[in-house]
DNA sequence: GTAGGGTTAG
């Protein structure tokens, strides 16, 4: 078949199967075996161009793919054979970059783009823009954004998105407002940036003055992506508001009929399983055509959390029969089920699975969890065993889960030697004094108890009143 | 000559 064959061909069949690694795999070696991808005089083989341009997707191909270094491999194959880096090689590889765990791979690019004469393309400063950003090197993102002579839309929503993740809302919600022209992505990206630092009530009024523009007729429609972002803070925010612009926004996807995709469904399920709603959790997750490992991780999570113990370990069940690989955030909600419903042999039994079963190692959470399982349960030798076994340092939702037991056993000793090392570690956080507090007074040992709201009181904090919530049908 | 950049889930 020398028709399919010619670099024409392959590169048709590239671009067809761009997200699919296993055809990947097999145009590339296939490109090899022609010598497509080797600089050569022969008339017969790929131009310089075309193979250029083939490296150039192939490098595109591997973006995302379990071989992170793919693109960085090609790149240099690229150069070893003469076929010569254009403005397009670039943003992938920078966006490869991205995605790794060091920015170290950021000088030697943006020095090759200097070098090949390509730092004026719009592409490229925006991948540079997100890139720094991405790594808290917000200087350098400004610096590259400061250089682009007319920015479009594409290149602010970069930058915005850049401040929003390095903690400056202000220089975010300026350069919002500066913009000759906002798309959806611009509203997205501030409103994340609340979410991201915190400041969840900001990013809804936000999300709001977005869907009133209707009113001004510079509508921007928001997307699944705007749907997401503003019911994630929703799901964060401290009180009343939360559930009431959870539902109006709930509300006003039904009402616009929004598909009910998998990420949109999945912050709804967690929505409403952070508000104690698990009955309207379950007729989101019910609604559902397509589900992905995070659709079942919030919902077993929303059951776990409203103490639904069977009900969640029985769609974990349900969920490897679906041949769905659990992830670190599967466990942490199926060994929470195991804390609420006391299930001390299984909660371990499935802690040990993890790691040897299912290829996930734990995490601080993990640890935290299975100390409160057994922590509630009285073990407190096995607790403080597993904490020092653990290859890292116990932070403070370990140590506090740990206390947590301390207090509702009336275990003082070890209570008031955890909350020390707590209080150290954490000594803002009203609730470790209220329970070191409880602990000792519990246990009649007024002088301790007092000393420590004493202690409270020094630091300057006020204990935040607590509410609860009945759901009525 | 052709392709490429920014937002989303516990």
């Amino acid at each position: 078949m020398p028709r399919s064959s010619s670099p024409e061909c392959l590169l048709q069949l590239l671009q067809r199967f761009l997200k699919r690694p296993n055809q990947i795999n097999q145009i590339h070696s296939r490109l090899i075996s022609h010598g497509h991808l080797l600089h050569s005089p022969n008339p017969r083989s790929a131009s310089k161009w075309m193979t250029t341009l083939l490296y150039n997707t192939l490098i595109r191909a591997h973006l995302g793919f379990s071989q992170a270094h793919k693109p960085f491999l090609l790149f240099t194959h690229m150069l070893a054979h003469q076929a010569p880096p254009n403005s397009h090689t670039f943003p992938p590889l920078i966006k490869a970059a991205s995605a790794s765990s060091s920015p170290n791979l950021g000088a030697p690019l943006h020095t090759q783009v200097v070098k090949r004469g390509v730092m004026h393309d719009p592409f490229i400063q925006t991948s540079l823009v997100s890139f720094y950003a991405q790594f808290g090197i917000l200087c350098d993102a400004r610096k590259v954004f400061e250089e682009i002579a007319e920015p479009c839309v594409v290149a602010y929503n970069a930058m915005i998105d850049g401040f929003g993740k390095n903690g400056d809302m202000g220089s975010a919600v300026s350069l919002f407002q500066s913009m000759p022209k906002k798309d959806v992505v611009s509203w997205t990206s501030v409103i994340n940036g609340f979410g991201r630092n915190g400041s969840f009530s900001e990013g809804i009024q936000f999300f709001k003055m977005m869907v009133h523009e209707d009113l001004m007729g510079c509508f921007v429609k928001p997307n699944e992506a705007t749907y997401v972002t503003v019911l994630s803070s929703c799901a964060n925010l401290d009180g009343w508001g939360s559930l009431y612009w959870g539902k109006q926004i709930h509300g006003y996807v039904i009402r616009k009929e929004i598909e009910l995709t998998a990420f949109l469904g999945t912050a709804l399920i967690d929505l409403y399983g952070k508000m104690g709603y698990v009955s309207s959790a379950a007729n989101v997750f019910k609604k559902m055509v397509v589900t992905e490992v995070c659709t079942w991780n919030a919902m077993i999570s929303a059951l776990s959390l409203n103490g639904k113990v069977r009900e969640a370990l029985d769609l974990f069940e349900k969920m490897k029969r679906e041949r769905l690989q659990p992830t670190a955030v599967t466990f942490v909600a199926v060994l929470t089920a195991c804390g609420r419903g006391k299930l001390v042999n299984f909660g371990l039994e499935l802690f040990r699975s993890m790691s040897n079963d299912f290829g996930v190692e734990p995490i601080m959470e993990h640890y935290g969890c299975v100390v409160d399982l057994l922590g509630r349960a009285g073990l407190f030798l096995e607790a403080t065993e597993l904490i020092k076994s653990m290859p890292f340092e116990p932070d403070a939702s370990v140590l506090g889960a740990l206390l947590g037991s301390c207090n509702i056993h009336g275990t003082a000793g070890l209570g008031n030697e955890v909350g020390q090392k707590l209080l150290e570690l954490q000594p803002q956080h009203c609730g470790r004094y209220v329970v070191l507090s409880s602990i000792n007074a519990g246990t009649e040992r007024w002088d301790r108890a007092a000393a420590v709201r004493q202690a409270m009181v020094h630091a300057g904090i006020r204990k935040i009143p607590a509410y609860s919530v009945i759901d009525v049908n």
